[in-house]
DNA sequence: ATGTCGTGCAAAGCACGA
């Protein structure tokens, strides 16, 4: 089985690609963060002919978050418990559901714009978010039960996650609140059944050995001069940990004309 | 290099978010 998170920047602007990414990579289950659709502009029509069945939570514009399974999709769950909200209202950037067993999370974290600001705190209220709603269902559903928490979260767990380190001081993604948030999610269901960052290769050839990145700017021809962070990740229980034989970044989905600035994140399963 | 994109509004340019 092969499940990937892509974060696409706008179902619309990158359907042609979205198609033929899942004609190429044939994932049973993707995971999609900012569609920047509608529940009814989402294009679960064409998706269904390409044989995925899919379930959204947008409001257009901003934000947005999909589910595409060809494996079964079940027990759908649009937003978290304890979202918070920013600006007054609740935006679409969590849904759940459970794909041939696999509970999984479609997640995109606010981005929090600089350090201190109150998108910032935004930021931190929904990571807290995340780890009290992980905690509850994987007490729910028993700590052997597989689960994973995929998606953007706009947090680099370490130095080592961007590019180059000393370029980013005083910026979010990288600040010590931002990583324990991240950790504390891991350790929501305790220490020893703690989500594993799986750490994928930085691209489909198994010799890469560079590091592996999941997003580069689209200003300042950040991917061309090979400045990427690794902020998509997959957290996953040790039962899905265990049961993953290859993980990997799709680098070559950021190459060429119309990509999004993301790369997808792809798990293949035993 | 505040250098690229995508969206929506109201318009063929701008504001906003990333």
């Amino acid at each position: 089985m092969r499940i990937a998170t892509w974060n696409v920047n706008s179902v619309k602007a990158r359907l042609p690609r979205l198609r033929s990414w899942l004609a190429e990579r044939e994932p049973d289950v993707l995971l999609v963060q900012e569609t920047k659709a509608t529940d009814e502009s989402w294009p679960a029509t064409e998706l269904a002919e390409l044989g995925y069945e899919s379930v959204h939570h947008g409001t257009g514009r901003w934000n947005g978050v999909a589910i595409l399974s060809r494996v079964g999709l079940a027990d759908v769950t649009r937003g978290l418990t304890a979202e918070p909200g920013f600006g007054g209202s609740t935006e679409a950037r969590a849904i759940g559901a459970t794909c041939a067993g696999v509970r999984l999370w479609s997640i995109y974290v606010p981005n929090g714009r600089t350090v201190g600001s109150d998108h910032f705190g935004y930021k931190l209220s929904f990571l807290r978010a995340l780890r009290e709603q992980c905690a509850a269902e994987r007490a729910e559903l028993g700590l052997a039960a597989p689960y994973g928490l995929l998606g953007d979260f706009n947090v680099a767990p370490t130095d080592a996650d961007v590019w180059d380190i000393t370029a980013f001081d005083g910026f979010t993604h990288v600040t010590p609140e931002e990583r324990s948030a991240v950790v504390e999610i891991q350790r929501a269901a305790g220490a020893d059944e703690a989500l594993i960052d799986l750490m994928p290769r930085a691209s489909a050839d198994p010799r890469d050995e560079r590091r592996p990145y999941t997003f580069w700017e689209m200003r300042m021809l950040g991917f061309q001069k090979g400045r990427g962070m690794r902020i998509d990740l997959a957290l996953v229980s040790k039962s899905l940990a265990d049961r993953t034989q290859a993980v990997w970044v799709d680098r070559d989905a950021r190459k060429g004309e119309g990509p999004s600035d993301h790369a997808p994140l792809v798990l293949d399963l035993d």
